[in-house]
DNA sequence: TTGCTTTGACCCTGA
DNA sequence: GTCAGGGTCAAAGCA
């Protein structure tokens, strides 16, 4: 396979790095360079050995003082950065604000306070190094470059293969962090690491960094107050509750995190009554924004609709909506999605597919945009790696669609999981995983040219813990399937230079969602057909 | 001083 | 009426 097409095949003329083998590449020839500035600057590009292949490194970043924890490899590891993205762009868009799904974190205060000019610091220049071409780097990231660069990198995006980069960049920003080169980054090493073999102690060191730092900042574009914490019955996660800090605001968010710091599901109770607060780094990316509104993957209300894990996002404002318009057909049930009877598939602050409940009093209380956001940062509703025996299915209240249950083949493995159309849109799809695993991803069943050995989801070969979690996919044959197909592309085009497997492919949950839509339907489509197997699951389950 | 987080206690609701 | 669980309050501590 060429490795034309999508983010990664930019204009060869561009002093940009296309994909992580350009990075590699470069770096490598550019490496007495880099060698030269390193102690210049807080990144540094360290090597192993320099006689052999030559893999950055990063150790500039002092660990993270929360919990420690795999990070789970994210679809958007796999990804460069596309090279005519500018991180201002993104600094600047609502977009970064509106996740806080993906890891963003309960505090979703002011966004900009929450970094320390010293890590500004560290991420423009780590930004800049990345780049491996500093000098015109420099300028491509240039705050001043801002709105031209933001245009232009729609063209380039435009050019080079349609949204794909801007789509995954977009993401990107929203589920991550303002700092998207070292988001980016961060999360490129410890995947790189993992499959290609080496440098992986030194690599892992830029996990609990980053992570802490997704926490940070990820917004929503509101700020809010944690008023009460909870453990809650059934979860390890505790649940933080979050009250908007605008003057009679009621609207409110609960956010449960697992141990290792990501945010395993929001909750929005109540509408805001007023305009997010103005932020000085949000008009710049209108441009971006519209895009990527017209693409499908902002709704109207910007908010992101998936972050690159897969994990589907919406904020109060988007609660009605959080499928983007341009991926629903006219007609379809979503359509007319803005209505609140016609919202996602999602839970209520209370119950769920409830907008309303009445009290004992008889008092009627709606139940406002509400929100929800399950989200699974490890599992991928394709194909996780693992393999499933159906146990059972069963038609759920308020939703049509059967719910097919599936257990964990693996002798002695706990885990379930079950999936379900969601009532309002055939294409989207509920996967709701339930347990631990306690073994390894199984091998391969098969493939054709693709490296099929699994890995686990997160990048250490530790089972991942999942709480009863749900990630809502979407399919469509829109333009986040084109999104996709770049995803495939890309991943592909890199696979010459390092063992990319699909299943770092079927790993990114995130790009399943949208991406795999050939691969997908069928697949779910064969869920729906296919029959219990085993009629003593079966049964037990019924009972 | 201010604003935020933390955390134990209390309140509310439903079974 | 009791209990359990979730949600909220508010004092204390922190930055």
């Amino acid at each position: 396979m060429s490795s034309s097409g999508g983010a990664f095949n930019t204009s060869v003329d561009a002093p940009y790095i296309s994909s992580f083998t350009d990075l590699l590449a470069r770096s490598s020839s550019s490496n007495k360079q880099e060698m030269n500035s390193e102690e210049k600057s807080p990144f540094k590009w360290n090597f192993s050995d320099q006689n052999s292949i030559e893999i950055p490194k990063y150790k500039s970043f002092s660990p993270a003082s929360l919990p420690i924890s795999p990070s789970p490899v994210s679809p958007s590891s796999y990804l460069s950065i596309p090279p005519s993205l500018s991180p201002s762009v993104f600094l600047d868009s609502p977009v970064m604000f509106s996740s806080s799904n993906v890891l963003p974190s309960p505090t979703t205060g002011s966004f900009a306070d929450l970094r320390s000019k010293d890590e500004d610091r560290k991420y423009s220049d780590f930004t800049f190094r990345s780049q491996a071409r500093p000098s015109n780097s420099s300028s491509m990231f240039s705050p001043s470059a801002g709105r031209n660069q933001s245009e232009e990198l729609l063209r380039r995006n435009q050019e080079n293969g349609g949204f794909n980069a801007l789509n995954k960049q977009i993401e990107f920003s929203a589920s991550k962090s303002e700092s998207v080169p070292f988001q980016n980054f961060s999360q490129d090493v410890p995947t790189i690491q993992a499959n290609m073999g080496s440098n992986s102690a030194q690599m892992h060191n830029t996990q609990p960094t980053q992570y802490i730092r997704e926490q940070k900042k990820s917004d929503d574009g509101y700020n809010w107050r944690k008023y009460g914490q909870k453990q809650v019955k059934g979860s390890e996660n505790p649940r933080s509750y979050y009250k908007c800090t605008f003057p009679n605001c009621p609207t409110k968010k609960k956010v449960e995190q697992n141990l290792d710091g990501h945010i395993t599901e929001i909750v929005y109770k109540g509408s805001h009554n007023h305009p997010k607060p103005q932020s000085t780094r949000r008009s710049s990316s209108n441009s971006i924004q519209n895009h990527a509104y017209n693409m499908g993957i902002l709704n109207q209300s910007n908010s992101l609709l998936e972050n690159p894990r897969g994990e589907s996002v919406t904020t109060p404002e988007n609660s009605s909506a959080s499928f983007g318009d341009d991926d629903i057909e006219q007609g379809s049930p979503m359509s007319n999605s803005r209505g609140e009877e016609n919202e996602p598939e999602a839970k209520r602050w209370k119950g769920e597919n409830e907008n309303e409940s009445i009290s004992a009093s008889g008092s009627r209380t709606v139940r406002e945009p509400r929100i929800v956001v399950q989200t699974t940062s490890d599992i991928d509703i394709l194909d996780d790696g693992y393999r499933w025996r159906k146990y059972g299915q069963k038609v759920v209240k308020g939703n049509p669609n059967p719910r097919s249950y599936y257990k964990c083949t693996y002798s002695g493995c706990p885990v379930r999981k079950h999936v379900e159309r969601a009532s309002h849109d055939m294409r989207a799809v509920i996967t709701t995983y339930e347990g631990k695993h306690n073994h390894d991803v199984p091998a391969a069943r098969g493939s054709g040219g693709y490296t099929m050995n699994r890995q686990p989801i997160n990048s250490n070969n530790v089972p991942t813990a999942i709480r009863p979690s749900t990630m809502i996919s979407h399919y469509s044959n829109g333009s986040m399937t084109n999104f996709a197909n770049s995803m495939t592309n890309n991943v592909s085009g890199v696979q010459n230079q390092a063992p990319y497997t699909l299943q770092m492919l079927q790993d990114t949950g995130s790009f399943a969602y949208s991406g795999f839509g050939d691969t997908v339907g069928p697949y779910m489509n064969q869920m729906a057909k296919e029959e219990p197997k085993d009629d003593s699951f079966f049964d037990s389950f019924l009972n």
